[in-house]
DNA sequence: TCCAGTTATTTTATGCCTAAATTATTTCCT
DNA sequence: AGGAAATAATTTAGGCATAAAATAACTGGA
């Protein structure tokens, strides 16, 4: 008689399983969803206070830092995984402010190459020293023998929603 | 020999321990930006495309949806950890919709109440089962036994942050 | 050659988000 | 009772985000 409702056959999953399995994975996506959210807020306040300067700006500086001759600037819609439009004014900006240069490619004029000037390095390392303490600080009170694994776990799910939209992607 | 690279006091930790501590904590930040964008980023386009919809105006109906009786509309900013200025055009655009409704409290006229309509209600349930189901969809790779632990962990992370913050706000 | 299609970037329209200033109302103190 | 401080909500200014349309430059085939 247990048979029944301890391993019904897939088939059979009724619609208070899948109830049961939507809530599971919701409440999943709350809960890094608060995580993001509160690590974010704060971030993103004292990059202010601290510096003046925007989260969206830093991560801008934080690929450049990575690429002494610079960057195509159609790379960075891709590795920060944001709008090609999104980027132009806060590019713009950072021109303008004397942080990164942009130079027009001379084999194909639709192209632009971005590059960190010393300054913007300069202001980037500083920049990324505080951010660094600041995660540190927020995070200190989880124990660092745990981080490590929940990296891989979240690797994990990135990994999982990867697939999901490559999936979808191909239907 | 080893005594000394084995347990350093911890007054003598030095710049590269921090740096490496750093690191840590900043990989776990970029996991966790990137599971969250990623799924983020995928909801928002199918709330547009499917209904129309954005997430911040379904957030708010998924609080009102707990509340039959309504709910003082400052306590929204607080619950969906967003600005009160921010939520007053969303809220507007709500009430034109006909998916809520504002009334001023007899009380304390700086007070008002929201509370989500009949019709309101209905939307809101037919988007939340698509919602359930996108989430589940997406993180379907990812085994359904480790998501009560993944859970776990993310709350002691978001305790953590909250303690830290916390800590600052007294100082 | 020329022109149809592709690619890189910008522009436009719309909405979200915050911080700070403002308005309206209530409360509390003397 | 009267005015200062507190509270609820909105407004303003500035920046970030997307999608979709427009612009400009390149490529490859008839």
């Amino acid at each position: 008689m247990a048979l029944a409702k301890e391993s019904p056959p897939a088939s059979s999953k009724n619609a208070a399983d899948a109830e049961a399995a939507y809530r599971a994975h919701t409440r999943l996506w709350l809960r890094l969803l608060a995580c993001t959210s509160l690590i974010e807020g704060e971030l993103r306040r004292r990059f202010r206070e601290e510096y003046d300067f925007t989260m969206p700006r830093f991560d801008v500086l934080a690929q450049l830092d990575r690429e002494p001759s610079g960057l195509v600037l159609g790379e960075l819609p891709k590795r920060l995984m944001v709008s090609a439009g999104n980027l132009t004014p806060i590019v713009d900006r950072l021109v303008e402010d004397g942080y990164i240069t942009r130079t027009p490619s001379n084999l194909d004029r639709r192209v632009q190459i971005v590059c960190m000037t010393v300054e913007g390095r300069k202001t980037f390392r500083r920049m990324a020293k505080s951010h660094g303490a600041w995660l540190a600080e927020l995070l200190a009170e989880f124990p660092e023998n745990r981080l490590e694994g929940l990296v891989g776990t979240l690797d994990d799910v990135k990994g999982a929603v990867r697939n999901a939209l490559q999936h979808r992607e191909r239907t």
